[in-house]
Formats: C-alpha cells, sequence, structure tokens
DNA sequence: GGCACTTGCTTGAAGTATCAACCTCTACAA
DNA sequence: TTGTAGAGGTTGATACTTCAAGCAAGTGCC
C-alpha cells in the first residue's frame, strides 16, 4: 500500500526542508545585508545600483526600457519606478527613441557613472566577504550551475520576445 | 611586479561574474515567482507564510516577537508591521506575556492555521516545480551547504542573547 | 529607593513594489 | 484608409519595507 494518496500533496522530506530553509534564509540575509551595504554607500537598494551596472555595460551606456527590464529580471512597471528616481537623483536620464516613437532609452549620465565608479569597490568587497570568501572553488562552481537552472526555469522559456513573465 | 596594486579592488573574474548574476537572476525570479503564487492563493507575501508556518511549528502556536524575527530572518519592525496586517486577517492575535509585561506572543489563530492548510499544498507544489523538480540530488545537497555557510555568515556569530543583526 | 542603561516592541514617515488601468504608437490587414 | 490587436511604457492606489525615534518595563548598581 502506497503512503501518498493521488490528492496527498508530497511534502518536503526532513533533507529537503533543510535545504530550502537554508536556502530561504542565505537569500533573505544577504539581499538584506546587500541592500544595506547599498544603501548606506551608494544612496541606493541593491536592484537600483544593477540597473545603473545593466546601463554602464551597454553600448553608449542607454538601453530600452524593456530590455533592461529583462536584463534585471524585473516587470516594467517597477522599471518606470525606479528610473524615475534615478532621474530625480541624476544618474540616469531618459531619452525618445527615434525610431520607435513608444519607445524610450535609459540611458546613464556622467554623475550616474561616477556613483557607479565611487561605489562599486565597496560594493564587490561586500560579495567577496559574505559570499565568495566563504565558498570553495568546488561550491561556487555547484552553486551557480544550480542557480542557472533556477533562473532559466522561470524565464521564458521560449522566445526573447514576447515576455509572459512580465506580465 | 603584481598587477594588483594596493588600492585597486579585487574585481570579481569572468567566471565569478556568471555566478553571482546567476545568483541574482535566480534569487531575483523566484521570490517573485512565489512572492505572485502566495499572493494570489493565499492573499499573502511569501514572508508572511514563512510567519505563520514558524508560528504553527511552536509549541502552543506562539512565539515570542522576537523569536519571531529571529527564525525569520527580519528585523523587530517589519514584524511588527506584518503582525499587524495579520491580525487585520485574523490569522493572527497578540498576547501579553504574563512574565514579562513588554513582551508580546504572536499567537496563531485557527483561522490562520486553516489557511495555512489551505495554502500549503499549492505552495510545496510551486517549490517542487521551480526549484526540486529542477536540481538533481547532488545539487541539491551541494546547494544546500553553500547556502547554509552564506546564512551563517551573516548572523552573530557569537551569540543567540544579544542581536545586532536585528539593528 | 533612585538612577542610568538596556531590552522588547511599536510607531510614523518616506521609499519602494505591485497590480490593474491606461495611453500612445506600430503592424497589419481588410 | 480605417480598424484593430498588440507592444512599449507610464500612472496611481494600495501594500509592504526601512529607518529613526519613541516608550515602557526590566536590570544592575549605588
Amino acid at each position: 500500500m502506497n503512503t501518498a494518496s493521488a490528492d496527498e500533496p508530497r511534502w518536503l522530506s526532513d533533507e529537503e526542508q533543510r535545504t530550502w530553509r537554508a536556502y530561504i534564509h542565505a537569500t533573505t540575509l544577504l539581499d538584506d545585508h546587500l541592500d544595506r551595504q547599498l544603501q548606506r554607500d551608494a544612496g541606493m537598494p541593491h536592484i537600483y545600483y544593477g540597473l545603473l551596472v545593466g546601463l554602464a555595460e551597454a553600448p553608449r551606456r542607454r538601453l530600452r526600457m524593456t530590455e533592461l527590464a529583462m536584463k534585471a529580471k524585473i516587470t516594467r512597471s517597477r522599471l518606470s519606478h525606479a528610473i524615475a528616481r534615478l532621474e530625480k537623483n541624476g544618474w540616469v536620464r531618459r531619452e525618445d527613441c527615434p525610431s520607435d516613437k513608444r519607445g524610450q532609452f535609459a540611458v546613464l549620465t556622467d554623475e550616474g557613472y561616477e556613483v557607479l565608479m565611487r561605489s562599486a569597490p565597496g560594493h564587490v568587497a561586500a560579495v567577496r566577504q559574505a559570499f565568495f570568501d566563504r565558498l570553495t572553488a568546488d561550491q561556487q562552481k555547484a552553486l551557480g550551475e544550480a542557480m542557472l537552472i533556477i533562473a532559466e526555469g522561470l524565464q521564458p522559456e521560449g522566445a526573447g520576445a514576447d515576455l509572459p513573465w512580465l506580465r
């Protein structure tokens, strides 16, 4: 006789519980930690910092809103609000897209670039201290691979064109 | 001659970059995914669900505010607001601590327990689908161990009594 | 007791996130 | 053309988070 009936959900085993809780705890603590670090040292939350990085890496330091949202894995709405805030800081500027009148570019300003350069060393140090310095090379590799799988699983597997996950 | 000067930060290598971005992407997507799943199916964000779980596991389904905050890895302030909201839903109730008049217990109500029982299967299914089902046993093990290390590193290593991380 | 210091928890304001509604523009076809 | 469906992006209301400030009760010490 099978212990699991058809409508009885497959609960997590003790081992899985431990894994899942370790994951939740680590991500909660690390997220908070980096948010505070950047809020203190750069005056913005972690995800905003990521937006500046995304722009800094792009050609001409600019990206269409939707592209940036995809890069950062956030919704367009969230990005819109975030860019509004960064614009108020003078770190990003919006520019109309010449070829598509609906489109907007987010452009990293010189001032934004400065802020990024100024805060990057401290942030990298924080990431090293909390993350890389504590893991062996093998652990880093394994974790990276696992995370890649998780991320891929939650993205619109098919296209890059249609973006259901941005709802 | 060494390429890294004393004040030049140790930037992330390409390999480290990939690992770190995979981590950020996976956690961002998974966090959003589970928040939406629970908001839709249980009417609360992921972390609130975790609070109910914490209470359900505790003796007499109650925990001191500070203990619950520690369990959930959040600040007391955040917990205070969260419990206020859950109280409004009738899922949690506050109770005075008899032995310490400053103290408060958060108590899971029957109604809160019901909500938890009702939404747990769907949530476990979502976690399995997004996380466990995609990883091999070895990957789960490695990831769990790495996450445990990260979490431990961000906690007040020393005591359980003083809680500097709760600021 | 009286004093200072700490712990436990809450509060309000300001910042950020989410969701649904909305507007404009593009693409495409009748 | 005109219609229409969809894409690109914004907005406002509501919910949640954060931070600093606050208050009341416990603790230690004279």
